[in-house]
DNA sequence: CAGATGCAGTTATACGCATAACCTATTTAC
DNA sequence: GTAAATAGGTTATGCGTATAACTGCATCTG
């Protein structure tokens, strides 16, 4: 290992000069010293010690993402959707000169733990509850940034990022009714806000067609209870009777035409479903699915760009809320 | 932030005695004064400041997992397969108290570089070729770990973990001919070691039958080169002049199914196909994909494991060839 | 020409922690 | 009864870095 010292040793200058250089200080360094400095450390390949780095000034260069598992059986890395925001993060961060310390499927406690030993400069939380959105938030007491959450609660270092699921809900409803479904079903998991919103949307738009769609065709699989496949089984009776499924994730709705094939029933000719995500397999399954999709890198990129300006003292804008469009592909069809 | 001071002066001790307690040094702290210290700890919720413990211990507790994407147009993080692995390898690392700073994408000298800053105590390589291995391991000088790689490259503090893709090639070979396939094709793509294994155990398969596969009938599309659907359409007209294909992976086999019923062909009806991975997707695919699975889960613990027996000195097994396993579904039939 | 200012550095200190070296009082060994 | 060992601590030092405070000298100001 290379230190500050070894190169002030090379120039024959102190280590506070090399540091100088380092650092820009104009004015503190005459152009000569400076320039063999500059040589020394990019000859020798010098490379700063973030945890000195970190000790002295601060703040640790380390940005955790802490991404919640709902359910026991359900292994949310599976999905591709988280896949993905991590690499945009990842890459966005490196842009700012920031690292990703991961932190799967942790409780407040272990994240605040985590937090302060690390000496996190924010936190990225994702796929979290309300209740741990608040208490990491007001414990931690550095930026925080989180994704796919959209709770009322105003503070002044927290950023809640989302995408318009009340409209992606309602776009979905209007294109089911412009299809003439007027017997559909919504086919949800937990008790996340997001996907309530999913549900309010896709209810109004028939609302304002006239038809009231009662809790009796939401059905919702509780995977904190018990595993997908299993509620899939329970609901199936039931929600094979409608003529157009919309599914909460793509992920179901795969899952629910696979159903549905193995019943003898044919998607879109027999029954319609949609989801919600546009993963990349949508596109090439069969039938390919019509789905909702957002934009990730987009979001990543706000995300990033938030906890910048939270670090750097700037004013952020708390509530982001991104656009969603429908992508209509193959799963569904007119009646 | 709590500090082992404010312990020391809570307790009325030196800050060396609160130190010793932490680090369990017997004989050095009587009863009474260790429980006044140890209750201090918890009662405050003392958690140690990782970069002083870095910086004094010459381990920073931080494991680099270098991720490499090939090709240009594909995120190789949307690809389910990794993010499971991730998710393992953090449970298994957070076990062992150690944490995972991601690196995605990055060439040698960028791996090097962030491993000195952060003073990495191991590396885990995925996906990576063999002369990348070869340089980061000979430049690093700490423990590394390759997962999916399985040169001939010989270092004690190297270790290398890979499936048996040889055998899965090669029981895929057999599989095909026992459903009667003698016209038969691989669909490839990049020039990774591991993809060539499991061409030669399938074509070892044919081989003992007395059939020969030759280059003809192995199509590769270079995914550094081309976008991975345009090489599709490129191979399209002759690969789907076979009656079996075995992709490299599920995602390839998926899409190839895709396409397929694209052009009116049926699968297996018209054209038999299989995958490798076994994603979670495959079991609902429709139809649901014959494939190949491998035990994520005891990989990312052999890896962990290696690990941690490198960094405290044990002796460890340098090359891991971990078993494979055909999953029978509904994309092959016999003809 | 005295004092102020600017330049180009150095010295000293602090960040939080681990640990070697040291100290003192008591116990043990023979 | 004296030397040696042990128990139970404390003090001092260093890890790599940033930066405030200082120093010595040259130049400018009026």
């Amino acid at each position: 290992m290379i230190r500050i010292k070894d190169i002030a040793e090379i120039c024959g200058v102190s280590t506070a000069t090399v540091s100088y250089v380092i650092h820009g200080k104009t004015g503190k360094v005459s152009k000569e010293v400076r320039e063999k400095i500059e040589a020394a450390i990019s000859e020798s390949g010098y490379i700063s010690n973030q945890s000195a780095l970190s000790l002295v000034s601060k703040s640790s260069g380390l940005i955790g993402i802490a991404v919640m598992n709902h359910g026991e059986n359900k292994n949310i890395m599976a999905d591709p959707y988280f896949g993905v925001l991590f690499s945009y993060l990842e890459k966005e961060f490196r842009k700012n000169d920031k690292y990703i310390l991961v932190l799967l499927d942790q409780s407040v406690d272990v994240i605040i733990r985590d937090a302060r030993r690390w000496n996190l400069d924010g936190l990225i939380l994702c796929n979290q509850l309300k209740n741990m959105m608040i208490e990491v938030s007001s414990q931690f007491l550095k930026p925080v940034v989180t994704i796919d959450a959209s709770y009322v609660y105003e503070y002044d270092k927290l950023v809640q990022i989302f995408i318009d699921d009340f409209n992606g809900g309602y776009i979905m409803g209007q294109y089911f009714l412009s299809l003439g479904h007027k017997n559909v079903a919504m086919l949800d998991d937990s008790d996340l806000e997001v996907n309530r919103h999913r549900w309010r949307g896709f209810r109004q738009a028939y609302m304002e067609r006239g038809i009231v769609l009662n809790e009796d065709c939401h059905y919702i699989i509780d995977i904190n209870k018990e595993k997908f496949q299993d509620g899939l089984n329970r609901v199936f009776p039931e929600i094979k009777k409608h003529s157009a499924v919309f599914c909460v994730s793509d992920n179901y709705a795969l899952q629910l035409i696979n159903h549905l094939y193995q019943n003898g029933m044919r998607v879109p000719d027999d029954i319609s479903v949609a989801g919600y995500d546009d993963i990349a397999y949508s596109s090439y399954s069969n039938p390919e699915l019509t789905t909702i999709r957002q934009n990730v890198e987009e979001k990543a990129v706000i995300a990033v760009n938030s906890m910048m300006r939270m670090l750097s003292g700037k004013t952020v804008k708390h509530n982001v809320k991104l656009p969603v469009e429908l992508v209509v592909r193959k799963s569904c069809r007119e009646i």
